[in-house]
Formats: structure tokens, C-alpha cells, sequence
DNA sequence: CTCCTTTTCTTGACTCATTCCAAAAAAGAC
DNA sequence: GTCTTTTTTGGAATGAGTCAAGAAAAGGAG
């Protein structure tokens, strides 16, 4: 959860001028982590109506450069928002359903930032998606 | 590169029925690692004019799920297909251009396939996106 | 070689996430 | 309170990818 006066300090620290649509999006994106885009505008008409898919669009993206909230598009899926950014973090993500979870890196802080060859590339972050079945989908195809 | 020929084998060894549509794409992904479907069906029609749009897409498919090629997206970008099947290796993105290059495996065959916490996910693939800038973005960055 | 069944290819319409644009509204500064 | 800048709105457009039905071609049996 994120009170209203947290995400108001929270755009300001980031020199983003502070708009009720702004301060709903945050929140909802801090309620309902790795939500699409669709999910995050019904969150935020839910408690302030009459807000444009463009404004979502929009503000989405401005958060996201502002570095608030992170974007994250797994093969097949949507774009989808999530709250945590400071942290170096992964996913694993359900083939049958797109469930999505968080991970914490396994080696420690800045890991697998370290390609055998990097052909020349400046590489600036590595990102690591695993892949495989969510609980419930596991069960559901074991028992069919 | 690829024949004809060895295009063909690798149709029947894989159960699919040989058409001119399938191998001539099959050959495409060969010669164009990371091409999108666009590039791929341009390829594809130097070859053998007057293929559908719609049959690349569905060739794509079957030879994808067949494990003929394989089928990457990174954020932001369509869907791209690659020849590497077998290994277990990775790619570098540039953030820039969107270029895209292979990235062996740096700790071995089945590497990064332990996550820290797996939340009860089965998990059968981890897959690694490595982001930064290609040699050419960078040098252009740092000239501007 | 010819016929039949099954799979694949073509054509064209359609979906849906996302973006573009110009005008109206709200924030913040003075 | 007024002004300037930034946001938001509303509507239309873009573009990758999908769906559906009929036509065509591949593989196998006789």
C-alpha cells in the first residue's frame, strides 16, 4: 500500500508535477504488482473515474522514466508495471497461465552481469526470466 | 547457410510435410538469425515469390513448435526467430539500435536454472537478455 | 500412375495494444 | 488571481498478429 501523501512526495522527489491521475496510477501499481495496463486503469477508475487510456498510457510511461516503477514485458505478454526498482530482481513466469512472480537474485547484487562474450556491447543490465509452471497450473496438468 | 536438401531432411526427421513455403523459410531463419517476420518473409519471397503473409506466420509457428527454430522477443521488439536450437545461449540487445547478437552460455550447459526462490514454480528454462549498447550505438553516443 | 484424405496455403476481414495529434484543463510560479 | 508550461482528453490511426473458409498441394493406398 502507498498513502496518497507518499506517492504525492514521490513524484515530487522525482520532479514529476503531482496529478490526481498520476498519484492513482502509482498507487495502483504499488497495489497490483506486474498488472498490465488494462489492470492499472480499472484499479485507478476504481478510485478516481473519467481517466483517459491515454493519460494511462501516458503517465505509465512517465513513471517509468522517471525510474518510480519498472517495466516489464515477458515473450507473449503485454507490457506490464511494477513497483519495485531499486533492487535487482528477476521473474518467473508461468507458461500455461502468465502468473508472474518476483525473484530475488540468487548471486548477490549486480550477478550475471558478465556475458562470455560480449561481441562489444556496453552491457549496462542483465535480465533473466525464468520460465516455467505456476503451482496451480502444475497441478491442474498432472491431474488431467 | 542450408540446402535444399538438408532443409528438407530436417522437415521430414521433424514430422512436417515438405512444402516450398516451409523449407525456403526454414532456409531464411538460416541465413537471417534475429530477422523479424518482416525480414524473414522479404527473404523468403526473393526466393519464391507469392507467399502469403499469413503463411509465414503459420509456418513460423509449426517450425517453432516442432523445436526446428526458435522464437525470441525482447521487450519492445517484435518477434524475432533464430536457428540455434540445441545450445543454451543468450543475447545481447543494444537499447539503441535494437541489434541484437548471441551470447553463449557462460557457466555451462543448463546454468542460471536456479532461481533463489521459486515460489513452487516448476521451472524449466531461465532465460537471459543481456542490455546495453552495440559498438556502433556507442560510438555514436560518445561522438555526439 | 491415380485417387483420396489430410494438412497447408491463400485471401480478406478483424482484433487489440499502443501511439499520434490538436484542443481543453490543471499545476506551479509570480 | 493571472500567466506559462505541462498534462489530460478525445478521437482517429497504426501495425503486429489472429481468425475463418475455401482452394491447393503433399503423402499414402490401391
Amino acid at each position: 500500500m502507498l498513502t496518497t501523501v507518499e506517492a504525492e512526495q514521490m513524484l515530487r522527489s522525482a520532479d514529476l508535477r503531482v496529478t490526481r491521475p498520476r498519484t492513482a496510477v502509482l498507487a495502483a501499481v504499488y497495489e497490483h504488482p506486474h498488472a498490465d495496463t488494462d489492470s492499472i486503469a480499472t484499479a485507478v477508475r476504481h478510485d478516481l473515474a473519467d481517466v483517459s487510456t491515454q493519460a494511462i498510457y501516458d503517465v505509465l510511461r512517465a513513471l517509468t522514466s522517471a525510474g518510480l516503477i519498472r517495466q516489464i514485458e515477458p515473450a507473449g505478454s503485454v507490457a506490464r508495471y511494477e513497483s519495485r526498482v531499486a533492487d535487482n530482481h528477476h521473474h518467473v513466469v508461468c507458461r500455461s497461465c502468465g502468473a508472474i512472480a518476483d525473484v530475488d537474485c540468487a548471486t548477490g547484487e549486480t550477478p550475471c552481469l558478465t556475458a562470455s562474450n560480449d561481441h562489444g556491447f556496453v552491457i549496462d543490465e542483465a535480465e533473466v526470466v525464468y520460465w516455467g509452471h505456476c503451482p496451480t497450473c502444475t497441478s491442474n496438468l498432472s491431474t488431467t
